[in-house]
DNA sequence: ATATCAATCTAAAGATTGTTAGATCAATTT
DNA sequence: AAATTGATCTAACAATCTTTAGATTGATAT
């Protein structure tokens, strides 16, 4: 390209830099998965279920825009979010998207209807109910995630475990099932389970990125 | 592509259809200018200084995107945004590209050391200012987009009008010129102008869509 | 040193965009 | 009806991006 161009042609440019990294599927879910916690290549990879080699490639793109940032653990290279910023992004874009597109609001509603989705709630009031006791928010993602940011009150149960763990749960109290956010399918799964086994279970659609909970490193 | 993809790919082929409207720089200009107010295809071609087939390509893209609508007037076609949630956007892409990016820092930051660049300063005490007639915040754009929208208290007087209407603007007052937003030139240039004059002016980098004002249809 | 594993780099095929030219369409003017 | 103007559509080529394979690097384990 000329390097005689307006510098108005260069802000532009640059700005598009942050929209070519969120023009691709899977580099968008990559940062929702890097928005629960850092992670390696290779979990990356296998969360999102693609090569390492194509993941890797998306994972160059994302830092070139600056979203991600690397440091090497052992073999293994640990990407994260450059910073908090970029989850409200991830929330942000998403959220233009369900104001835009019908196609992505059927598709969310199609998810929604569903045996246990939760009526959208206030946050305080969830809090509170957690905080005395009288609801368990239950968080069934990986523990390592858990571990790098949860919801006020809740507790881990990945649901890998849930099956094994059900003596854990105390009857007759609601369980508030949650996950990656709206476009993960973990915690419906929970809830599926839950009240299979009898339980007076829901579903809450959000996660740590839509509630604004960075990660630690 | 196969149709016998999971719904969780369908949900992020969505939200990366913003991302593709967002990831071309002209696309992003074309975007600016519709945050100003709506215009038809000949005066995006001309303003973001492409052809109107080019202009014509990327306002198709941007409407299968469902970011911007359109109506007939005559024999123009005329674009606007499609709501409010598409300027809050733009905002915020840029905002996230200027905390990422060094090169658009930089970029800006050359742009800003440029003598009367002002203060960035708290909106509510402007808008105190300028009602008490004590500065006068003037609306350098085309007169169009000041009837579409602007800031409180502003007064138009488009920059190539400026220069033969300098006798209505009060000696002795200090005079806040405002654009289109930090990427425009147009407050800068009539600055500069003012100040030969011997006016006491300094440009406001923001514009309608950084202050969340939206164009009237 | 050799082997192994995680990750990247390079190169290349295939798919998708960006851009332009020419034809076409829709509304208006003559 | 014919000409004009603004805008879009179609087709084509160039440029870019996605994806995979093969070679390479960096760190660890044997």
């Amino acid at each position: 390209m000329k390097d005689s161009r307006h510098i108005k042609d260069l802000l532009y440019e640059q700005v598009a830099r942050i929209g070519k990294a969120a023009c691709s599927p899977k580099r968008l879910e990559l940062i929702e998965l890097l928005c629960q916690g850092e992670k390696s290549v290779e979990t990356l990879a296998r969360e999102a279920a693609i090569s390492m080699k194509l993941a890797s490639a998306h994972l160059r793109e994302l830092r070139a825009a600056r979203l991600v940032e690397t440091t090497r653990q052992g073999k293994n290279v640990i990407y994260r979010i450059a910073n908090r910023a970029v989850a409200e992004f991830w929330v942000a874009i998403r959220s233009l998207a369900e104001d835009r597109l019908v196609e992505l609001r059927l598709a969310l509603e199609q998810m929604a209807s569903h045996p246990g989705e939760m009526a959208p709630q206030d946050r305080s009031s969830l809090v509170k109910l957690a905080k005395k006791g009288e609801v368990i928010v239950l968080d069934v993602r990986p523990a390592n995630e858990f571990e790098a940011a949860h919801l006020p009150f809740a507790r881990s149960m990945p649901l890998e475990e849930l099956k094994n763990r059900l003596a854990e749960l105390p009857a007759g109290k609601t369980i508030v099932a949650y996950c990656r956010g709206p476009y993960c399918l973990m915690a419906r799964d929970a809830v599926d389970l839950l009240r299979k086994k009898g339980y007076d279970a829901v579903r809450l659609s959000e996660g740590v990125a839509e509630w604004g909970i960075a990660p630690v490193r």
